[in-house]
DNA sequence: GTAACGTGCGCAAACGTTTGCGCAAATTGT
DNA sequence: ACAATTTGCGCAAACGTTTGCGCACGTTAC
């Protein structure tokens, strides 16, 4: 009394007085089954609603043409254009994606590939909580052989598939932009520090003064949890200072959003006391009256398409051969400055 | 050579010289198997890391424990927000999530239905594509005993479940507050008449109209594709009116967005000379300078929640009978105004 | 007329787990 | 000491499909 029987084979097989294996063998055409049976079969299917049962064939052959996703937050457009791009390549290559947001907690990360893992999914693409540090739960996975492809937020290490993006490109664009527009003393509004994108940050901040012959200033580098309360107290760091900077190298496009209004509210000017450049590129800007003056796109799509095709490739490779080659795929996309002071 | 083997039941129980069904049952420390047994089980499996296959499962209780969710556009920050409410749900009740966009194309939506069918998901939540007006690829699922339950874009019919957002109550606060500030000619630019949300608003705004004793206009309404230059021309088109609106009702927040850089372009002020009231609420008002009057909030997050909760007590109910009683959920959440201009 | 081959199909195992039923041994009651 | 009950476990079927092997029949070749 459970569910309504569908129609299975061995239905058809006791309608027809022929065995399963024939009917099998006749509804994918198999040349040793006899044209007429053969199409007995087809039409008696088609008489009864067959459609062949797929959960059946999975777990015969140990696949789910299904692929997981874990991101932090669909709510964020970074994520869910990244999310669009998984959706679209799956799609065309007959795959199911199954999503996870792990709401930047690490603890909910865990469950999710715990459950993702039961579900037996083909291969899993990831982009970390802010507080993962460690990847025991991904390890794991390779004992069922999962693949696993980092995007974005990837691990600190070298034993791992990733795609991510280089900051350090289009920063080099933009500090370029401002030196040349006569700033001199450009601050930094970083990240948490557990955040890999946070050191990225910080590096190639370095790397950016030294490039254009600028000193340190530990004044004028602050950081933030991304909390909004948390992202006002720091540009107001900022403007306290006595020797304030002209430009602020912003952690990302939330955080600016938080310290124009905060530059408003302390009655300044945003591109006249103060400049910012931020990351990420949201799709707001161009509507916005007050803009940094430049956002550097870290292709969110290209990022997350890349790491999906890369994953298809090992899910393939994996069906074949259980030997894991040691080599690893780690791309790594330049991101670009994306000009809105013209 | 295809996969590494994982260790199944059958393996701890040849090791043990006991049977599969001791250790299944041991496993779930069923009472009719004694202490000792039991302890072996557990220590057994634990040392040869054994974890259920649920896939074996699921095929055979006939369940994936996964649901369902096509929408037209993941990057759309409603859909992506009603996608996160439904995770959330479906997380908490141990469900996994398979997503399908429709990018707004009926093939493709019919493609992801069938896809989903194969899957054997356990229910299926629906946004219609704009173009979607026959349903029998959503029919075909009853055969497969597949709850489908409608959220915002909802068929035009009696006979199914969906969750829907009524603009009227917020489109009435709107207009009351408008005629309270003294607005007398109010506009309408309304979307792309194959859309049901076109119809919706214009009846909406009869109704607002009437309502207020204000004269229907035909001068006074327009309608874009969407598009952003057609938003402009729409906009336009109702400046250039010798005796214009005052206040406009727009088809959403992105026309908005359009129509307040063209207000500004004209020479023209924001809330002196004309005032919007959109639909959406989007997450962006918050930072921006100029904003419509108010806009109507349709609730993404609760539709989908609410039509994700149904869509769990279908599915509860569909495991233990398979009597599908005829009476259909069919829930309209009020729309509510949010202000602004406060 | 027999050997060799081709055609058309069925048998049974396999994937991993759960569960009703039954059987033997151990325990209890009288 | 014998019956009645409990305890602990195994057998086998079931979920739906695929596939290697083999069998029987018919055809062709010499």
């Amino acid at each position: 009394m459970q569910k309504n029987k569908l129609p299975t084979i061995v239905e058809i097989a006791k309608k027809l007085n022929v065995s399963a294996s024939t009917v099998s063998r006749a509804l994918h055409d198999h040349p040793s089954i006899g044209l007429v049976t053969t199409m007995r079969v087809h039409k008696m299917a088609k008489e009864l609603g067959y459609e062949v049962n797929k959960s059946a064939i999975y777990f015969k052959e140990r696949k789910t043409y299904t692929i997981g996703v874990i991101i932090p937050n669909l709510s964020e457009p970074f994520f869910s254009s990244a999310l669009t791009g998984i959706e679209d390549i799956a799609e065309q290559n007959n795959y199911n994606v199954i999503i996870g947001q792990s709401l930047d907690n690490f603890e909910r990360e865990k469950r999710i590939v715990e459950n993702m893992k039961d579900h037996r999914v083909d291969g899993v693409l990831v982009s970390l909580t802010k507080d993962t540090s460690t990847y025991d739960h991904f390890e794991n996975l390779k004992k069922y052989n999962i693949p696993v492809v980092f995007f974005d937020r990837v691990p600190a290490r070298k034993d791992i598939n990733f795609v991510a993006c280089n900051l350090l490109s289009g920063m080099l664009q933009a500090m370029t932009k401002l030196v040349g527009m006569g700033h001199s003393r450009i601050g930094l509004i970083n990240g948490p520090a557990k955040l890999a994108a946070t050191l990225q940050r910080l590096e190639i901040y370095f790397k950016c003064l030294k490039e254009n012959n600028l000193p340190v200033d530990q004044d004028i580098m602050v950081a933030t949890t991304l909390a909004k309360s948390d992202n006002v107290k720091a540009i107001k760091k900022l403007l306290a200072l006595e020797n304030r900077p002209t430009a602020v190298i912003v952690f990302n496009d939330y955080v600016v959003l938080d310290c124009i209004a905060a530059v408003k509210a302390a009655g300044l000017t945003v591109n006249k006391d103060i400049s910012f450049i931020s990351f990420a590129n949201l799709p707001i800007w161009e509507y916005m009256d007050t803009l940094p003056l430049a956002s550097i796109e870290q292709f969110a799509g290209q990022q997350s398409c890349m790491a999906t095709e890369y994953l298809f490739k090992m899910i393939e490779k994996s069906d074949k051969a259980s030997t894991s080659n040691e080599t690893y795929f780690q791309h790594i996309i330049d991101s670009q400055m994306i000009d809105y002071s013209l």
